[in-house]
DNA sequence: AAGTGGTCTAGACCACACC
DNA sequence: GTGTGGTCTAGACCACTTC
């Protein structure tokens, strides 16, 4: 209690943000420099007046950002090249559109139920017996095309698909608030439209456009590969 | 100590890991439904036999993953629309080359000062007046193009990059050791290659390609800005 | 005013990696 | 073995928000 209130007077207030901040800046300042060998945990805990429980999740957050890299027993050094790291949301495309002060609509142009594509079934290692559908669809805002998709979803990992009226609602919008998964992956790159791209984006062939690949699993059952075409102009945004 | 020991011997481990999984799965399993309120901490960490501490743990992890929303006295409700994030790591070019298994090189096109060009000026709201170094520079895979990279950086924040002899570390490489930053963001779009791209990346002019634009600042002073045209292919993966 | 999450503390034990 | 980070606990107080 008396040293709590002597901290409060002395420290203003102590938090595991301004701990970690303090740490940040002398990290910066080069009191410890890239490659070094920093206190252990009880010791900053000492220097800076408080708990080593503070001092641990201060940390963490650092090593979580990639300015530093901790190992037991080795103790915590200053990273030689720190890895930054940029996080961009996914977004429900409805909601990214109406964000924007857009209207959304969306517009099924293929259904059907296929066996496992060869290009899929390597990719992702998957039976070519299969059963998936698979979905062409266009997202408009404002009535402009937005994002071509081209979608397959494993109908063995989720039945309920089979009667879902996807013009009410897009798949993507069902699946995300319906098929929780456990995991995924994405892959993002530029590529030349190619006509059929341009025709549903009403763009010229050949136009750049960023193509999103995504894949999400459900423990080990694929749930949705998707490749999303956005029409040119489309960037994505990330502090870091 | 006693019921520490029962639990050890009921329940295994028990890990905010764990304690996470289990109300991950609750949510999955639709226990609780989007929107729905779930228990509150106290009352949790009492059904589920651990500490408050550990409860708070495991539903930060889950409220920052974006699956649930939690707000003092309102209590933690799961997301209606679980906002899933796909984190990339921003490496060093040098290392993502080698990472590659490739050899790296990398050469200066053009260096020099300038005043602040119009376009940054009002992007970055920096003073006209500013003295900027300007470089271009490639960076090569095993003698391919890999990257064209089109820099500015901030002389004031940084002085001591008038003597850094960049034909030896790529600015990219020496800013990240010597300059750290406190934030900035990141623009990633899909363009056409004009026609000085074109021939900087040895592909033809109109090829898709990735297009970075980043910002970064120490507090209030801008360090550096840089735009980063990829040749063609290049992919950035990520899992989510 | 009251109830919820957010944080801190002191102490304890564990898990892992290095010696 | 031994030292480091990783985690857990019980209890306490704080801060924010809704009522």
């Amino acid at each position: 209690m008396e040293k709590q209130t002597l901290q409060k007077h002395t420290l203003e207030k102590q938090s595991w943000k301004n701990i970690q901040a303090q740490i940040r800046q002398r990290i910066a300042a080069r009191e410890w420099e890239p490659g070094d060998l920093i206190p252990g945990e009880s010791q900053l805990a000492q220097q800076l007046g408080c708990a080593r429980a503070t001092v641990n999740r201060a940390l963490q957050g650092l090593a979580d950002a990639g300015l530093i890299e901790r190992r037991r027993k080795a103790g915590t050094r200053v990273k030689l090249y720190p890895v930054r790291k940029a996080t961009l949301e996914i977004p429900i495309t409805r909601l990214e559109v109406e964000q924007s002060g857009a209207t959304y609509r969306h517009q099924i142009k293929k259904k059907k139920i296929v066996k496992t594509p060869p290009s899929l079934a390597k990719h992702l290692n998957l039976s070519a017996a299969e059963n998936l559908l698979h979905l062409s669809s266009v997202h408009y805002a404002n009535q402009k095309p937005f994002l071509y998709e081209e979608r397959y979803i494993c109908i063995a990992t989720v039945p309920a698909i089979a009667n879902i009226d996807f013009e009410q609602v897009s798949a993507n919008e069902w699946l995300v608030r319906n098929a929780p998964f456990t995991h995924g992956d994405v892959a993002i790159s530029a590529e030349n439209a190619s006509s059929l791209e341009a025709e549903q984006l009403q763009t010229r062939e050949g136009a750049a456009i960023v193509v999103i690949d995504r894949t999400t699993w459900n423990q080990a059952k694929l749930i949705t590969n998707v490749r999303l075409a956005y029409a040119p102009g489309y960037r994505m945004y990330s502090a870091i």
